[in-house]
DNA sequence: CACTTGACCTGTCCGC
DNA sequence: TGCGGACAGGTCAAGT
């Protein structure tokens, strides 16, 4: 479950690791999930990587760039030349050979997640990039423009609205119920029924939320690493998230669970309202 | 048109 | 022990 604090995390990684590095060859294991031409971005170096919600953008010296989205099991691993690595395994789908024999791994066991290669002058068009939501970070993301947004989505309950990628970007499963607990609002409420301090408390847990995953480096439930192969931790620190039954860590009442626009959804009853 | 649900996958866990 | 089924959830397409 890659959300925007592991991608941010891989993406830090890809920015350091990997700029000015070469692509030599590329080794698609599992055609299904790669599409564009291999062999535009071969020779080619890596200019940056950047990020929109869920989805890296890989730029290269080539007139392409690579996108990639990990969707629930994808892994970005960079393994340096000589290293000790049991990679490659069956979960690996695509390999990059970089120069000075160094590899980048594409692994994904559930095939969900898709690597593009895709003309950088025509990301605008990109059908996920055409329509992703706001950035939580942007200056342009305040309060103000996340009422504006809630009010278009009125008749939604609030979970269905932080998990719409078209309107914030960037949050998944794990934190949006994080983002819910650290706001004290019910994951069922509909967004018309917020009073106007829980509306700036969403706010302010949902960069404050995000911010925390990004400083602990991700959520590893599964099988979430990063760029070299370390789990994120935020997860020891989450307040609901896969702990029903548990004691809630505020109040000491029980952790709820219950299935909401189709997804596991936890919540306490006695902290959020 | 706005929103909801099902499909896509496979590894893991649970109950029989 | 083995097996069937539920479950995990990001996004798109199809359905309401």
């Amino acid at each position: 479950m890659p959300e925007l604090p592991e991608v941010e995390t891989i993406r830090k990684g890809l920015q350091s690791l990997l700029v000015d590095r070469q692509i030599v060859s590329i080794d698609v294991r599992l055609p299904r999930i790669f599409s564009g031409d291999a062999e535009a971005v071969r020779g080619a170096s890596i200019v940056n990587a950047t990020r929109r919600g869920k989805l890296l953008i890989i730029k290269t010296s080539s007139s392409y760039s690579l996108l990639v989205h990990l969707k629930m099991t994808g892994q970005l691993i960079y393994v340096t030349q000589g290293k000790t690595t049991t990679l490659p395994d069956k979960s690996t789908k695509v390999i990059f050979h970089l120069d000075s024999g160094d590899r980048l791994f594409f692994n994904d066991y559930r095939t969900f997640g898709f690597i593009q290669v895709y003309p950088t002058d025509q990301l605008e068009a990109h059908p996920f990039l055409k329509k992703v939501g706001i950035e939580p970070f942007s200056p342009q993301f305040t309060k103000s423009y996340l009422l504006e947004l809630m009010i278009k989505a009125k008749n939604m309950n609030i979970k269905a609205f932080l998990l719409d990628q078209t309107r914030v970007a960037g949050i998944g499963n794990i934190y949006a119920d994080e983002i819910l607990f650290a706001a004290k609002i019910l994951p069922s409420r509909l967004v018309s029924s917020l009073a106007a301090d829980e509306q700036a408390a969403l706010f302010t847990s949902i960069k404050d939320i995000l911010s925390k995953g990004i400083e602990l480096r991700g959520s590893s439930k599964t099988s979430y690493v990063d760029l070299l192969g370390q789990k994120g931790t935020f997860l020891s620190e989450a307040c609901v998230y896969q702990r029903n039954g548990l004691h809630c860590k505020i109040c000491g009442g029980v952790i709820q669970k219950s299935k909401l626009v189709g997804r596991g959804t936890h919540f306490c009853l006695n902290c959020q309202h």
